[in-house]
DNA sequence: TAGGTGATGTCAGTGTCTGACATCGCTTAA
DNA sequence: TTAAGCGATGTCAGACACTGACATCACCTA
């Protein structure tokens, strides 16, 4: 028998999204997370830098998605449309969990210091598209105003992609935004 | 005689801006912003929610000016041309206090936690210019896709204002950085 | 089989932030 | 003129987030 119950960084997560969503982000401690988990709260801290972080560990990932997408995207692709295809990428894994954006947006959204970190994870995403555009070629002027605008475009897509009925489409949400980007900039 | 020193508020974002920049942000403490300020630790937060507003409370008068510029354009004027009006008027309140805002932004770039802050900041700026927008008449897409860009490229415009020499004009930055969008989006 | 490793536990802090109540110059109304 | 109330501040106690130092002990490896 193994010493300690396998996956306790996912435990936490878990215990953390069902007490966030039951009573509310500031009134879970971690405590309750960490005994709910099988774990004290020292260990809480040891897998998560702090308690919003519990809730974020997930979108890493998204960042090898993107600037994946863009470093595949063929040469003689401009670099809104490099950012346009990187971002149809991310769409596709995020549209595969819905109810689980949606329930973890929920606790997000009821809650300004968890939208402070959102938005950190979003800028750290543009910051990791501007890279990848600026080793494809493209200049550190265009490399920002697109990585910037195509997040910018991806807050805009995901609030009404969230906003919409389950049968909404995140990707075709993301082209709305596109399009009327490309009108506005005529 | 006044029975206290007056402008508690000023005086204490004053001593947290000195010691912020002395010291840092992580090792100063609340009780010493205070006691800098000749007041007490539960009076600093009466003035401020929390240890990092301290360093924001001035940029709640830029929602007015960028709202305003908006409401002050022409009816006829296309979304994104009312955004970059605002921020034009919103950089030559900032051009005004470029040390200040060089200073200021030295110590909210060391540190993490006021990056977050600084986005909340910027994303309530992008509300309430989509706002403005919808009251002129914009749909809720034109308007959040136009504010949420506006945004972002004020973003770039003012990274690179604040990286670049003494001479530079924020304006300018800001008008470079619609002139790159404009041909990415063609 | 001895010793090292690594995830976890225990403990004692420091600092942020909050609620409840006290103080006392100043203002307002009788 | 005076009593009552107001409002900015102080005092105090406490909850909770987060950290450093050290202990534990199943497991692996030489």
């Amino acid at each position: 028998m193994a010493r300690w119950e396998p996956n306790a960084r996912g435990r936490l997560e878990d215990a953390a999204l069902d007490l966030f969503t039951e009573r509310g982000y500031d009134k879970t401690t971690i405590a309750e997370i960490a005994q709910r988990a099988g774990l004290t709260e020292r260990t809480f801290f040891r897998h998560f830098a702090d308690k919003r972080e519990v809730l974020f560990g997930a979108s890493n990932p998204l960042l090898g998605v993107l600037t994946d997408a863009v470093a595949a995207a063929p040469t003689d692709t401009p670099p809104l449309d490099a950012v346009a295809a990187a971002l149809d990428s991310a769409a596709a894994v995020l549209q595969e969990r819905r109810s689980y954006a949606r329930r973890r947006q929920a606790v997000i959204t009821a809650n300004e210091e968890l939208l402070e970190r959102e938005l950190v994870k979003l800028a750290v995403l543009a910051e990791g598209l501007a890279t990848a555009l600026r080793s494809r070629g493209a200049s550190a002027a265009e490399a920002a105003v697109a990585a910037e605008t195509g997040i910018a475009l991806f807050r805009a897509a995901y609030a009404s992609w969230l906003a919409a009925d389950d049968t909404a489409d995140l990707a075709e949400c993301l082209h709305s935004a596109f399009a009327t980007l490309r009108t506005l900039a005529r």
